[in-house]
RNA sequence: CGCGGGGUAGAGCAGUCUGGCAGCUCGCCUGGCUCAUAACCAGGAGGUCGUUGGUUCAAAUCCAACCCCCGCAACCA
């Protein structure tokens, strides 16, 4: 009998297409990658959703200024996104586009759900209307009682739409995250939108009238509204999780991916996910996801990265500088999930060199070239039996078992800069063994002699073989490829079959 | 008095809950080493722990007041 295996299902928010991939995509892309392999390393069957949000206004601006339609618009862009996604060794076992028949059916079937629920009506909507902007805006985004774009008033304009009662759904919200207290993660966001729930919910406008805004689901019969494009783009979740429209009809969701267990997303749309797709999800009477992991945006010493500032870091420039596994690692170990986090070209090239070039990848250089030799002498004089002494080999393991555990412990935590700390201090025991015992030493014995110490110099090489074989077994989540390398160079039946390994990470020139 | 997070070495951070020699990484200086990718190891310099006051044998840590920075403060996707 086959064993069940656990499962684990990780969305990642889908960007919107009105722009080309930056950085923080790459980011966000890389936490859910990380997230999904140190799954799979565990044994679980783990299934990574990711996708695309395609409708709306912006976009529909976007292609109007570009003079295409917004289908050919974001056919257009959905490529660079996947591009982004190899070049950085991302997988996704669904990819899902908000314009795809599929979910276009969820989202109405939701609708639908929601509506036989009570919770949306049809009301009149009042609002400040910008010509200019072809949009509503509210007091707050204007200036001096203009739209700061067009330096002209609004109109006050009415038209027909729908509303979600969100105020009704406030105390059910309460009660979930009561109910849930590490539902977000990190904490501190929780707060923010549990402070934001009890200063209280107001309706809001699901609906746009397809005569202003036409590229958007239309809401199930009513061919006059099209839905507001949050209401469209949450449940692209449940469409990547193979939910179906009977699904959400019967709440029965059992066969299908949901509830995932994790959504990873960024701070700016924390709002969406924990309170308006809560509350779409509650109405719904469906499951709500397992928990939202939010992190933090990156800045460029220390600031905001922005256009007009120039200080724009592209993922695709840092690949070509670093590669795509150390591009990963970098935004890995700079980048604290939990916390916003600051770059610089400067930082990541400080880092590549310490802990890439004269850390993982030096102390394989010194350690498989000292093994080449070692061995190729001890052919001659030694015999070439043995491996190393079985009962230190569990001695060493011991010395890295806490750095083991602290990294396990970090990774459940989603604290990934510090397991990568785990990973060096490994790499640093290794490294500080091999000078304290020297076995390069006894390479210029007398034959003799040497054929005294030849066990010793054997262990404190197998003590950095050990820690390697750990280390490659530690990255596996965050750099597979380099990890395979080592874990094939590192991993093999006798110790005299290990031949020197090329270096892992060049040292790279920064040019400024 | 809106809610929340923060201020510790040149940079980035841990330590604060539970008071007990102020730590880690990077950078810098000196020495050692030569297996290794000018790598590695050891030692060192560098701090009024935001400010002021209080409690205590003892405060980065507890208490009070104040200063400064940053998030959140809805239909913006």
């Amino acid at each position: 009998m086959e064993q069940e295996k656990k499962q684990f299902t990780i969305a990642t928010a889908i960007p919107y297409l009105n722009a080309k991939a930056h950085i923080g995509h790459a980011l966000e892309y890389v936490f859910s990658d990380v997230i999904a392999r140190y799954h799979k390393q565990q044994g679980e069957d783990v299934v990574a959703i990711m996708g695309a949000d395609e409708h709306g206004q912006k976009i529909a601006r976007s292609a109007q200024d570009s003079g295409v339609t917004p289908q050919a618009y974001v056919d257009a862009l959905v490529p660079k996104f996947l591009e982004l996604h190899t070049a950085l060794g991302v997988s996704y076992d669904r990819f899902i586009r908000t314009t795809d028949a599929d979910h276009a059916r969820i989202a109405q079937a939701l609708w639908k759900k929601v509506q036989a629920a009570g919770f949306i009506d049809e009301r009149e909507y009042e609002g400040l209307y910008c010509v200019g902007c072809e949009a509503f805006k509210t007091e707050a985004e204007l200036v001096d009682g203009k739209c700061p774009d067009h330096l002209k008033e609004p109109e006050m304009i009415r038209e027909k739409n729908y509303f979600f009662q969100l105020s009704k759904l406030q105390q059910a919200l309460l009660e979930w995250y009561d109910a849930h207290p590490q539902w977000i993660v990190p904490q501190s966001k929780m707060n923010e939108m549990r402070a934001f729930i009890e200063r209280g919910l107001e309706d809001i406008s699901i609906s746009r009238d397809v005569s202003k805004m036409s590229w958007g689901i239309p809401v199930p019969d009513d061919d006059s509204q099209v839905m507001y494009v949050w209401f469209d783009a949450l449940p692209n979740y449940l469409t990547g999780a193979g939910v179906t429209p009977e699904m959400i009809a019967s709440g029965d969701v059992s066969g299908s991916r949901w509830p995932v267990d994790l959504i990873n997303l960024g701070k700016d749309i924390n709002r969406f996910h924990a309170i308006l797709f809560a509350a779409m999800l509650i109405a719904a009477d469906l499951p709500l996801p397992k928990q939202l992991g939010v992190h933090g945006f990156i800045s460029v010493n220390g600031q905001k990265m922005s256009k007009s500032i120039g200080n724009v870091i592209d993922p695709i420039d840092l690949i070509e500088k670093f590669g795509a596994e150390p591009t990963r690692y970098l935004l890995m170990a700079e980048i604290p999930f939990q916390s916003d986090g600051d770059i610089s070209m400067e930082k990541l090239h400080d880092r590549y060199t310490a802990d890439l070039s004269n850390g993982i990848g030096n102390l394989l250089s010194r350690t498989t070239t000292m093994v080449e030799k070692f061995c190729a002498q001890a052919d001659e004089c030694v015999c070439q039996e043995s491996g190393f002494d079985a009962s230190k080999a569990e001695e060493w393991k011991n010395e890295f078992a806490p750095h083991e555990s602290a990294f396990a412990v970090a990774m459940r935590g989603m604290d990934f800069h510090i397991a990568i700390q785990q990973i060096q201090k490994i790499v640093s025991l290794c490294d500080e063994k091999l000078e304290q015992e020297k076995p390069w030493e006894v390479f210029k014995l007398k034959e003799e002699e040497f054929t005294a110490r030849y066990g010793e110099a054997l262990a404190s090489l197998s003590y950095s073989l050990i820690g390697l074989r750990s280390i490659a077994r530690l990255l596996q989540s965050f750099i597979p490829e380099t990890a395979q390398k080592i874990s094939k160079t590192v991993n093999v039946e006798r110790i005299h079959h290990i031949r020197k390994a090329a270096p892992l990470f060049p040292r790279i020139e920064l040019n400024k």
